[in-house]
DNA sequence: ACTTGCGCATACCAACTAGTATGTATACAT
DNA sequence: ATGTATACATACTAGTTGGTATGCGCAAGT
């Protein structure tokens, strides 16, 4: 096992322990051994706790929820149905699992920002990305006669995740997949009004 | 100072420091320190951390959650205008320290519902309450002739919610008040769509 | 062969943190 | 007056937690 194979370990189950327990419930020592390994390891790539969550949301978060949102630019296709679909994806592919625990970037966003203002605007970046390329996408739309041209493009994409992170909470509360989808169902419901 | 003052002295400053820190992030050491009191007093009213937060939640953060809902049983006029008219007030009264430190109940939902059963169970009777009985409300309207007929009156209220806890996370990470202003507009406008 | 630096392991610590054991002043009932 | 419960204060502890100091094997460069 070479030594990035070895960072990125840490970084994999780092992510896992915050996903469940928060950031400051995170416990590297409780990390650490279920890796088998030891701090040696540990503080050898990562100089500290706070540098270790901001390297998850770096290396980990950023990349997988921008994805698809960068994926947007050279998207052929409506774009209400491109967001639509991944809305779709997202529910479908969902587990209990992945409903109680909720949403990854969301946790961290209710956790962390007013606690650490690095924390915040790491997770700001990956928020406004998310919002500018289906922005950017919905206004490609008007141009193009698919989406209605009235449509204020920031505000519908802003609401589209303050739905999709609230669906994420009224389940995770109510420990339910089925509320999971009705609530998306409803923000599919919302997007539609704005087809041409 | 009589004995409920000092045990609801001693609530309300978990509440302020729980809304900042998280539960998690809690230090009792800090609140009593801050209050004046001592160890002696604070376990002489609660026998453990947990018994703080979960009489938070019961003492504080539901009565004022479930009050305005609970209303609507009794409220004359139109069920949409009763429930955006609630919504509009909630962004108008909102400072940007509000809108900083996020929703309470939404902060401790994310963070507590996967860690631990009976938070969970606590925080879901307030979210239920409050989609029960807008719920309710939805339907005297149909009854009325007051929303449309085939309204989900359930998932709508769910959604509303949903919405409204998303409103509050993305104004959080982004720390902007007219964030939140403009995503609760957004969800106003998703409420008129079910006026009859 | 010898140094250098990387990739860890071991041992340790200081600070914290929830919780406890015990004492005590005051009010109130008998 | 005396017992008793309430409402705290003081002092202490056990366990944890992030972080550090140090050492050591090994691979690569010279």
């Amino acid at each position: 096992m070479n030594a990035t194979d070895t960072r990125e370990r840490i970084l994999g189950r780092m992510f896992q322990d915050i996903h469940k327990n928060g950031f400051q419930g995170l416990r590297a020592d409780r990390v650490i051994a279920d890796l088998g390994i030891t701090k040696g390891a540990l503080y050898h790539y990562f100089p500290s706790k706070d540098a270790i969550g901001l390297a998850v949301i770096a290396e980990i978060i950023e990349p997988s929820y921008l994805a698809f949102f960068r994926s947007l630019e050279q998207a052929k296709g409506h774009p209400i149905d491109l967001l639509k679909d991944h809305l779709q994806e997202l529910a479908d592919k969902a587990s209990p699992d992945d409903i109680y625990l909720g949403c990854p970037l969301n946790n961290l966003v209710q956790e962390m920002s007013p606690l650490n203002e690095d924390f915040r605007q790491r997770l700001k970046v990956v928020m406004d990305g998310m919002i500018h390329y289906s922005t950017r996408a919905l206004e490609r739309g008007v141009a193009q006669g698919q989406v209605k041209a009235d449509t204020d493009c920031a505000a519908v994409a802003s609401f589209m995740m303050a739905g999709m992170e609230g669906a994420y909470g009224v389940a995770k509360v109510q420990k339910s997949l089925s509320s999971f989808h009705r609530n998306i169902q409803q923000l599919l419901n919302y997007l539609e009004l704005f087809r041409m």
